[in-house]
RNA sequence: GCACCCGUAGCUCAGUGGAUUAGAGUAGCUGGCUUCGAACCAGUUGGUCGCAAGUUCGAAUCUUGCCGGGUGUACCA
């Protein structure tokens, strides 16, 4: 339809223009254009004149129902409700068939518990990873942690006066106080560290076991709650409806051959300063950074580098996402720029998606201070909600409703939770859609009929077509919030289309009908929309519930 | 100080160059279940889109300057 917009304002006018089709108004059309305006402008003539000229041509083409012009020279559409149907029955392309991608589809680090922030940014990631894979990219699922460095050696000093020289002491822990315990514990080690000189010296001498762990009684313990760690990590992602990882990467491995890299690029594109080896990353609109300690210590950046080697070795991908908090922003555009320096041939693979900070109500929300908010405790929450509204709690409901509070609003701005109110289950929620579904599919499994065969001609009345031209708005909805990687696109548009079908179902019987056939069909597609776009977005869409 | 992000209804957010009336949810008020599932639907109250200039036929959307909030600013991750 595009294409032959553009093929006729070239033949008609001789000029290129980017012509845009939106979704206008429906009462105006199913399809709304301003070329006109756009050539008007380069031509210098009146874009109602120009206007009527491209309308003319569009009726002669025969393919639409209605051409019309309005307001200062926009252009209107309406399909035949043939076409219409047909185009609401086509699939999305597979428009990245052949590229590849790795994406960081969760790190949570080990020795804490794991919170909202991660919850938040797994579920981001895993449905940007969904959306990748569903246009046809290979994509490869990963997770990166920091398995050694500062923050361990400061759990470890708490972790170790708990055990008193005595590891199996932790063997004693049950299951369900481990997260708890892993976050006093690291909260306790920070706090010693800021408070104690005596303290942040044995700190600072745990953090170098940790790359070396040849103490038994540290690395019995280290090997312990690196096990809980995981076991608990695990736990969450897949409650929270993330699909498996490929592959874990871990910070020790990466850091090697990260300050290898490094050394090997002095002075081209690294320099030593007091000591340390850094990056001018505020040339390249980050910050001054230390990629190597004084001490010859690999740090979090020299780590990333050789992260991004280990990737590019084995998947060869042509883009790379690392979806984190927004304070690693600025790091990340270091990075990035050092990588394209050390590696051309990586440059541009490397894409950071800074997500914005999830934040409290109540107040800040800092791992630091061992002040955050369990993710177990987040499904509880909601889990009292439903239970509360009187409805039968379900892992896919409470799933629902959570990764759906995620992923409705735009990337990048901060999130503030309200811990009372924003995982909803009803309104803009999962559980809307997933109830929308289900009611669906009760008509479905009422009517006991096959899928009706299409007719030859298609009238729709006004409620059929709006939900008609509702569903066929997915495959554009679905290519534009993977172009632009917002998932948010999906929730809003599957929340209109629900409504849309709950206004049909309100207002429109279907079975017993005389026309119950078409809007049988008309019921089956919807279904398989939403339960299409719920996928998508990793939540689970009941028959019943 | 400098850099980046943000500011839309009481609250949480969509909308980021286009259509006489800026949309949802939620909270408040009102109506709808003997009728395919009321976790639903319909109606109603609520906004000088932070402020001010500019660009444009047209600005919540672009530019500039202010005001307010947040984040970052090398040997933490």
């Amino acid at each position: 339809m595009l294409k032959q917009l553009i093929t006729i304002d070239q033949e008609l006018f001789g000029v290129d223009v980017q012509p845009v089709l939106t979704r206008p108004d429906p009462r105006f059309g199913d399809f709304a254009t301003n070329v006109a305006l756009q050539l008007a402008g380069k031509l210098g003539k009146n874009p109602r004149e120009v206007a009527e000229t491209v309308a003319e041509h569009l009726r002669q083409t025969g393919k639409f129902a209605e051409v019309t012009v309005a307001g200062p020279g926009f252009i209107n559409l309406r399909l035949s409700d043939r076409a219409l149907l047909e185009m609401a029955s086509t699939e999305p392309a597979k428009t990245r068939a052949g590229q590849t991608v790795v994406i960081e589809t969760n790190n949570p680090n080990p020795f804490k518990a794991m919170h909202i922030g991660h919850a938040f940014n797994a579920i981001l990631a895993d449905t940007i990873a969904n959306l990748l894979e569903e246009s046809g990219a290979a994509t490869y699922r990963v997770s990166y942690h920091g398995d050694v460095g500062l923050h361990v050696g400061k759990s470890m000093y708490a972790l170790l006066h708990y055990v008193e020289n005595q590891p199996e002491r932790l063997q004693e822990v049950p299951e369900a106080e481990r997260s708890s315990l892993m976050s006093r514990m690291y909260a306790e080690g920070a706090k010693a560290y800021k408070e104690n000189e005596a303290a942040k010296a044995a700190i600072d001498l745990l953090t170098k076991q940790s790359f070396v762990r040849d103490n038994p009684v540290y690395a019995a313990v280290y090997d312990m709650v690196f096990d809980w760690s995981f076991e608990q990590i695990a736990k969450n992602v897949k409650r929270l409806g993330n699909k498996p990882t490929r592959q874990r990467f871990l910070e020790s491995e990466a850091d090697v051959r990260g300050v290898k890299i490094v050394r090997d690029n002095v002075p081209k594109v690294f320099q030593e300063s007091n000591g340390a080896v850094v990056f001018k990353g505020s040339e390249h609109g980050s910050f001054d950074n230390a990629f190597v300690t004084s001490g010859g210590q690999g740090l979090y950046a020299a780590r990333d580098l050789g992260l991004m080697q280990l990737k590019n070795e084995q998947y060869h991908p042509s883009k790379s996402y690392i979806v984190t908090a927004e304070e690693q922003r600025d790091y990340f555009k270091g990075v990035i720029a050092a990588a394209g320096l050390c590696f051309p041939e990586l440059k541009d693979v490397t894409v950071n998606i800074p997500t914005g900070t999830v934040k409290l109500t109540t107040g800040k929300m800092s791992s630091r201070d061992g002040d955050v908010v369990e993710i177990g405790w987040l499904f509880d929450q909601v889990a009292e909600a439903i239970r509360v509204r009187g409805g039968e709690v379900t892992e896919a409901i409470v799933a629902g409703a959570l990764r759906y509070a995620f992923l409705k609003v735009r990337i990048g701005g901060d999130v503030v939770f309200d811990i009372n109110e924003s995982v909803s289950i009803q309104g803009n929620s999962g559980p809307y859609l997933q109830y929308a579904h289900a009611r669906a599919c009760s008509i479905l499994d009422k009517a006991k009929r096959e899928q009706p065969t299409t007719e030859e001609r298609v009238h729709f009345e006004d409620g059929e077509r709006s939900l008609v031209l509702k569903i066929s708005e997915c495959s554009e909805v679905i290519e534009k919030a993977t172009g632009e990687l917002l998932p948010h696109y999906v929730c809003t548009y599957l929340y209109e289309l629900a409504q849309e079908f709950n206004r049909f179902y309100e207002h429109n019987k279907v079975i017993g009908h005389e026309r119950e056939a078409l809007r049988l069909q008309l019921v089956a597609l919807y279904r398989d929309t939403l339960a299409y776009g719920l996928r998508l977005l990793g939540i689970i869409a009941p028959e019943k519930m």
